[in-house]
DNA sequence: ATGGCAGTTCGACAATACTGGAAATATCAT
DNA sequence: ATGATATTTCCAGTATTGTCGAACTGCCAT
């Protein structure tokens, strides 16, 4: 799920982020870091009811742009960096002039993790 | 229309984007230049019927991607680059990890236009 | 003015997405 | 085992989006 992005994948992506509940969610989750949040925290700070949030998490996840790991009985997400860069990449790569609109500098998490989760 | 991007305009963008059809006729209009492409070129093109491609072009030019500009009998469609700019901006700022994801570099046309509409 | 070409708008229908309460599932503490 | 907590899944209703034929509008040539 974080390999080279090709158009369906792109537009899931772009699809789940296409929706103001989830653009905030998962901005949200960007200033988390890796270190992420539980779903209740999320709910909690965008005031959004349990099921809803729920659907929009499961939304971001089949697009592979966020992760879920379970810490006792919380769910944490997380969201993917590599698969920001990858959607990102494909839009400059496929929809701008073809002029090279960024070099390949990649998006990082904000600061370091505390339990290092970092993908080899 | 050509301003900093919000969250709002992100998700229209987004959302234009977010679709087969619409995402294969933004990347023809990239690929077409800063000439653009007549509607029933693209119609051709992608093999769509009329109606539906129309509802497509509207849906872009909503958000901002496409402007339409008249030729005569024909209506003649180009994709915005700075708008792209715009979108791509966004998310590098909000939606990745606060660390430089992007430099300031632009997307631009693939090559010049004959009748030159280059904005200022 | 008439006719024809380019494209849009209308309208009706099908499909998909979103919302939120209630019931179910998983985990932990006692 | 029992109960509390965290979150998901189910369900039903509502809203939005997409499709395409048919009718319409704008522009040009004669």
């Amino acid at each position: 799920m974080t390999d080279r992005f090709n158009a369906d994948r792109t537009i899931l992506a772009l699809g789940a982020l296409a929706h103001e509940n989830r653009l905030a969610l998962f901005r949200l989750l960007v200033q988390a870091g890796a270190d992420g949040m539980a779903a209740g925290a999320i709910a909690d700070a965008l005031d959004i009811p349990n099921s809803s949030l729920s659907f929009h998490l499961a939304h971001l996840t089949r697009a592979g742009l966020i992760r879920q790991t379970r810490q006792s009985r919380s769910l944490i997400y997380s969201a993917d960096y590599a698969a920001m860069n990858g959607l990102v990449g494909y839009l400059t790569e496929n929809c701008c002039g073809g002029a090279a609109c960024l070099p390949d500098m990649t998006c990082e998490p904000v600061h370091e993790p505390s339990i290092s989760r970092q993908r080899a």
